[in-house]
DNA sequence: GTCTATAACCGGATAGAC
DNA sequence: GTCTATCCGGTTATAGAC
């Protein structure tokens, strides 16, 4: 309506930031009131619960996520010195965008919240078709030679923990490292090109060219 | 006293149990009381509160954590092709022995226990000597051209990030991958085969004999 | 040391005025 | 749509008997 945002908009906004602060059990209604500049009546006014209010902003995450993903396995198989970069790139940016997704959701999974896992079930089975297809594309590009004979599911597993453990594991690393996170944009350069050079020498053969 | 142990450690076992799965927030002290056999003034007769039992347990489990991470820094500085197999066994052995750890962790720094950032940066500080000298190592090595130049501190990383992994999102992963989860040891050796075959051969220069 | 009963409080949710 | 005041259930914590 006005220049402000209107309060559901501030509302979803404020709640998204103290459940990823503070998890669903640790996350305040009055909090959240507070940070919209608006009351608890409010909130219930636009929402039913505070159940119904995380699981609105975690299935819209979610969503984005898996839409990512979804994204990613689409890009056809070629050279992984090509594909790789692009793919961590992709993730690492999201990512960023998203800072307190990844643990988020590790938080939160299995964590009584049955809503949570059905998201999961739901989604990932929508996702299974395109790791099938990842998983025979792969296979295709051993016996081609253009990468090492390795696991696919494995890889992909080892792609997606690197990419998110900064994220996962923030906290720690920036009581433990202050200086490297003084810089977060050249940080995570740094940490971009590591890991394309862990993948990537990781899996090309080794006397090729 | 008798056969089964006494009653403080049924309630540290069991607390254990319930942050784990719960998280601070969730877990309810009538259900610690439960699991651990007892009521909930027992647990109030041995801790202080519920704030100080939680102190307490996190505390023991992540100095174990801290030591392991110190016995691994300790390893002198020799083939990659020997030393890697060994850290991720010992990571993963000791992960698997303390299932709940990293999830635990991850979980609960920065969640408004400052208890917890303390002991972080407490016991980090203690690490970083360790730290320093494996990056002299490393250098030396790089120098010697038995690994390839790689930055130490991502390298460390990278290797925690892929061997935290599967505990970390176990609940997702299980939930979308029910088969691999099925028999554990199995998955386990596999996982442990794929990331010390992606450190490997992204750490072996590529003209190596 | 162990237990039952209860106090004291906190936080999600609602009633009802405007 | 927005707000204040309040309810009510659940949870931490304690009192006090044994």
């Amino acid at each position: 309506m006005n220049e402000r945002e209107n309060i559901r908009d501030r509302i979803k906004q404020a709640a998204a930031e103290v459940f990823a602060e503070r998890g669903f059990d640790g996350a305040r209604m009055q909090e959240i009131a507070d940070r919209a500049g608006a009351n608890k009546a409010m909130i219930y006014y636009y929402f039913d619960s505070k159940e119904a209010l995380f699981t609105a902003i975690f299935a819209e995450n979610f969503a984005n996520l898996l839409q990512l993903f979804n994204s990613i396995l689409q890009v056809d198989a070629v050279d992984p010195k090509v594909v790789i970069p692009q793919l961590v790139h992709l993730h690492l940016d999201f990512l960023n965008r998203h800072n307190e997704l990844p643990r988020m959701i590790i938080r939160e999974i299995q964590s009584g919240n049955p809503v949570v896992e059905k998201l999961v079930r739901a989604n990932f089975s929508r996702f299974s078709g395109q790791l099938q297809a990842l998983r025979e594309e792969m296979a295709a590009a051993i016996r081609n030679n253009s990468i090492r004979d390795v696991d696919p599911l494995q890889t992909v597993w080892n792609l997606v923990a690197l990419n998110i453990f900064i994220f996962v594991a923030r906290p720690i690393l920036t009581a433990a490292f202050p200086e490297e996170f003084s810089d977060v944009g050249r940080m995570l350069a740094e940490r971009e090109k590591a890991i394309v050079d862990l993948m990537l020498y990781g899996l090309v053969p080794r006397q090729e060219a």
